[in-house]
DNA sequence: GCACACATACTGTGATCACAGTTGTGAGTA
DNA sequence: TACTCACAACTGTGATCACAGTATGTGTGC
């Protein structure tokens, strides 16, 4: 995160100032604060920011190489907007990745880990009643991936990262729009449940239905 | 590809310097031109482009970004060297996602795109009896990628073709050892084979198998 | 001959400027 | 009213400079 002081950022110690923004920016993404098709300038992102252009710059050059921004030649870099076949796309490899993070993750999860598990997706159940979409979004992420950590393979945890940063301004749009399946909340109880009996298939398969609905919902979907 | 007059890059229409730069750099980390543990410095590569230090700037925070090299703070850009479970953990995410995306592609493969595979399959055997290594990396790439392109799968291939450029220094290294098991090169065969047969999940399996064992290979190598 | 200190030559990082290309708007005309 | 043309306000891109660290190598003192 960034500090800011006098309203304008703040040099942390030993981290770059366009290592802050780049965070900063992905986060923002992966929870859903910018609307797909938005567009990023550097000039008024480092005016926001209170720094020069250079780290803004450099920061949003690096999202758009991972493909988190979309950067067309001469113009400014902009969130994709929704193609059904491209987020479609992304949704079926995020589904077969975190399917296989979760079979990874459960011979090395602790019952400590399981029950802050099943606490979270009972908050997530609350949050929904209580239309707080935002901390429905922040528990989800924490949710996912605690289960993702315990997979043990930095690559894969990293890979899943940048894919939720790239499907997170729709997700956050179908959240906010209480789209969402009725059954959708008792997945991630039973992907506890599962990881608690030590069932991998079965927490992974669970895994993938968790992610993949969203694969049809934005397939269907009309630009 | 940089197109050169003078002895320095020439700017192609439309197509940003730092594009360029980046574009030729991944490719040569794919086939293996850069040693582990390599460093690479901006100024100095600039110099050697023929170019200003900010394309070059740009290029190297973008391949850092994806990870295709390693920056410690104020310290030059670096090949990562050969850290056993890092690599092992890449050849492992490789083996998952380029099987899934050959069962993808198998359907969608058309008899000429086969026929093309079982030629580069053979000609593949004919570099390694002439120890013609640069030619067997580039052939294999060229195999792998026409499957995964006909898996129709963008952000697949793309995370696919950025682990290739991740894998690719310790991958060339082996190459260039000879150290490649024997049945190694009838496993090419065989996936062109089975994907004309159209059994996805063999050639999705023989696919894996090509890819992971290499992952045994680095897990037991010393650093 | 060895160890310590200082100078030098690097490293990435941030700021600033110049440039060319795109976009959007407003005035002038048919 | 509608269309066109020009100008102004953006856009990213490349080059250059200043700065603060770090590693290296050399010279000096013991």
């Amino acid at each position: 995160m960034l500090q800011r002081q006098n309203g304008s950022i703040k040099r942390l110690a030993q981290t770059p100032l366009s290592d802050q923004i780049y965070q900063n920016l992905k986060w923002s993404l992966t929870i859903g604060e910018y609307v797909p098709g938005s567009e990023l300038s550097i000039r008024s992102l480092a005016k926001k920011m209170g720094t020069s252009a250079m780290p803004v710059r450099e920061a949003l050059t690096r999202l758009a190489s991972e493909r988190l921004l979309i950067s067309a030649t001469n113009r400014s870099y902009k969130v994709a907007s929704l193609e059904p076949k491209r987020v479609a796309d992304q949704f079926f490899v995020r589904a077969r990745l975190e399917g296989i993070a979760t079979s990874l993750a459960v011979p090395n999860m602790t019952t400590r880990q399981i029950d802050q598990l099943e606490e979270l997706a009972s908050m997530m159940v609350k949050d929904i009643e209580k239309d707080d979409n935002e901390s429905y979004i922040v528990r989800n992420y924490n949710f996912h991936f605690s289960i993702y950590e315990a997979a043990g393979n930095d690559e894969l945890f990293w890979t899943i990262e940048r894919l939720w940063a790239q499907t997170g301004p729709f997700l956050a749009h179908v959240v906010r729009e209480q789209d969402m399946p009725q059954d959708w909340q008792i997945l991630h109880t039973d992907i506890a449940k599962a990881i608690r009996a030590r069932d991998a298939d079965y927490a992974a398969q669970l895994m993938e239905k968790d992610i993949s609905w969203s694969t049809h919902t934005f397939q269907d979907m009309d630009t």
